[in-house]
DNA sequence: AGACTACGTTTCACCAGGTGGAACGAAAAT
DNA sequence: ATTTTCGTTCCACCTGGTGAAACGTAGTCT
């Protein structure tokens, strides 16, 4: 059998013992874990380091910090965008002969990919896409989405996603709100030169567009054309089948606002 | 210099690869950490033991799993909240002579404690609770705040806080459905027998009651009195005080509305 | 069919990395 | 002034983590 590791084990339990009591002294910590102290404090101050923790100055009591990854979906939005969209994406897809992929908002302006109807034979690409959370700035999808939010959430999930991101995804979010408006008029987005997730792994470089899927006020997720990028400039894509591409989000908006009411009420 | 553990490092580095990615095979996340295939095997399978990774069945991708830590933290609410009732619980506190614990939502049902006008000198218990989380099920404040909730809501993030939940907490979130009529008659909730949170650390056992803080038609917070439980009868606290209480909260609920009406807003 | 590749997993000798009891100085409570 | 508790440092010990190599299997190319 696998051996499993100790040390992971007990940073799950400071953080499990973090999260669930609030701010805590390092005693309190090394009591509920029976751990001896220098061993929370080593792995406190690795947690520290990379801000999963943080520490008051002049206690030095220990609470959640802000980069530790945080998710916020709204409960059964993937599965009713799912099965509001499936048809939808399939059609489009048949119409259009390109792959296809529908996204759902996981919270804090980043999306993840719940369906597609991509597949190797047809369109040359990789197909196992769907739980993929593509780029928040540098995937068409993930900067079609930003843009179609509200200023005010646009500009919150922005900064807080600046603060989490680094390398590349960083300086994609510093350029980001110059493009916003470019985005917004043209109605779609297209992806950041050099970004191209994990497509890499087999199939060809993939080409995409993407348009936001808004229901009510809300905006629920985006959906994307893809293909190779060897066999189709983006221009004639766009002027091929953008109208048909925004159609079809609006048809799923709809849907899922007749099907779904309940998700677009306010939650708390 | 205190020394960091590097096991920890490397499970963070896995955690957060998934996070902002999604969905990864063991061999991508090797690549992407540059660590060696059994390293990243043993990591994943202590967070999958955990349920902080989930596995599919058939392809081995790893994605978040249950228990993996989640913050729904509306932003600016506790901010907002502090700005909107410190001077009312002051006041609560002056005209008691107890002290005053003032929580508000972080997201799924749970609370902190955003406020206090604790002092060890004039109440003879723990002070030190800001940022603390009390129990969701076993402190008033947990308590009054969930039965408070709208019963979608409610069964909603009591569905998923027994599924995190341990031990003396778990078994409480399985009593909680039948406490909640009665605690919706009464208007206060007390804690349960055998829960104090950490007030053992010093002081007093302390005793509290406490109400929901509501504003517009949402669920934001609760405040509490507390006092030294072997100093007054919960009884007689209700009888001389629970109108006051209730008072405090709907005032804190009504300057809430006034003053960050947009915080009621829908978010998404 | 056979060759090939890539996957997740097991093994095991090695030793770096993590460990924790003891001791420390500082700060707070008594 | 005394005691307690806090976070932190030290360091000899040795276990728990390591990773190259090998394995079985599943899927893909020729």
């Amino acid at each position: 059998m696998t051996k499993t590791n100790r040390s992971v084990e007990r940073s799950m339990d400071i953080l499990e013992t973090v999260s669930d009591l609030g701010v805590c002294t390092l005693g309190f910590l090394a009591q509920q874990t029976a751990l001896p102290k220098p061993t929370v404090l080593r792995i406190c101050k690795t947690l520290v380091d990379r801000r999963w923790l943080s520490q008051s100055k002049n206690d030095k009591r220990y609470r959640i910090g802000p980069r530790f990854p945080r998710m916020e979906t709204t409960p059964g939005l993937i599965d009713a965008l799912v099965e509001s969209g499936s048809t939808a994406i399939v059609e489009l897809s048949a119409a259009t002969g390109l792959g296809v992929d529908l996204a759902a908002s996981i919270g804090e302006g980043r999306l993840e990919i719940v369906d597609t109807t991509r597949q190797f034979a047809l369109h040359g690409i990789f197909p196992d896409c769907v739980g993929y959370r593509p780029s928040p700035f540098r995937s068409a999808l993930g900067c079609v989405f930003l843009a179609a939010l509200d200023t005010e959430t646009r500009v919150r999930c922005t900064a807080r996603l600046a603060a989490t991101l680094t390398g590349s995804d960083r300086a994609a979010a510093m350029e980001f709100p110059r493009k916003v408006d470019d985005i917004r008029t043209k109605g779609f987005a297209v992806r950041e030169k050099g970004y191209w997730g994990r497509a890499v792994d087999y199939g060809g470089v993939p080409t995409a567009i993407s348009v936001a899927v808004r229901s009510g006020d809300k905006t629920v997720g985006a959906i994307s054309l893809v293909w190779l990028a060897e066999q189709y400039e983006t221009g004639t894509i766009v002027e091929k089948y953008l109208h048909r591409l925004q159609k079809t989000a609006q048809v799923i908006g709809a849907q899922l606002a007749a099907e779904h009411p309940q998700l677009l009420l306010p939650s708390m």
